[in-house]
DNA sequence: TCTATATTTTGATAATTATTGAAATATAGA
DNA sequence: TCTATATTTCAATAATTATCAAAATATAGA
């Protein structure tokens, strides 16, 4: 990932609104969710809903369809994979145990103890 | 990780310069950097420098302490470590593939530690 | 077609954040 | 003490971002 896009999604999911969406949607899974019910559950002006889905949405974090009169909005897991990369690689790159909590790394067997 | 501390962080790596600073004190590891040092790479006002790194150690990623005239700023390893863990088990709850794909765990081959 | 509903777009304003330059603070060393 | 250097703080301004209300667009169904 570029270094202009992850400040894209990392200033998309730092305002409270967005992160909220982010959240909803990140756990909603393949299901999503329709624009209204993120209005619902923000209890915030569908104008705005429109505003800050759209900022998620150029960062690339989040893709809509259209079902009819509504709008679903999905969260695109490889852009969030790859943001994920970005911090871990790109960012702490050769110090994993930076940024990397234990409880994360599973499935990775070490060449070495520490 | 409170998801007010979380927006705090992401607010904060969501900037050009913070980001920057950022990855230069994230690869620099224990050795930190000057803030003299930082305006330098970065090439802008020492004010800014200040201004922007009191944002990062605002949002507890990075701390700072005096050597003599000189301020060395470091990275706070185990913040950055809590904001994975809440984009992995906080945003992504349930759905570990959603947001951490294989490729992101790096071979961890711990060259040189500090 | 017309009406109702879901959502977006637009334009104005408010609020926040970034930049700049100057002044203040802290410390080292003569 | 005084001077030089590193950094921060402050105040003004510029730039960006968020909010709000109204209007526009898209679609479903009568």
């Amino acid at each position: 990932m570029q270094t202009e896009l992850a400040i894209k999604c990392f200033q998309a999911i730092g305002q409270t609104h967005r992160l909220s969406m982010f959240r909803l949607l990140a756990t909603a899974g393949e299901t999503g969710h329709l624009a209204g019910e993120l209005a619902h559950a923000l209890d915030i002006a569908p104008s705005q809903v429109s505003f800050h889905l759209k900022e998620l949405e150029h960062a690339g974090l989040v893709f809509a369809t259209r079902e009819g009169r509504f709008i679903r909005y999905r969260i695109e897991a490889t852009q969030v994979a790859a943001l994920m990369e970005f911090l871990l690689s790109d960012c702490c790159r050769g110090r994993p145990e930076l940024c990397t909590p234990q409880a994360q790394i599973p499935p990775l067997k070490q060449t070495q103890g520490a």
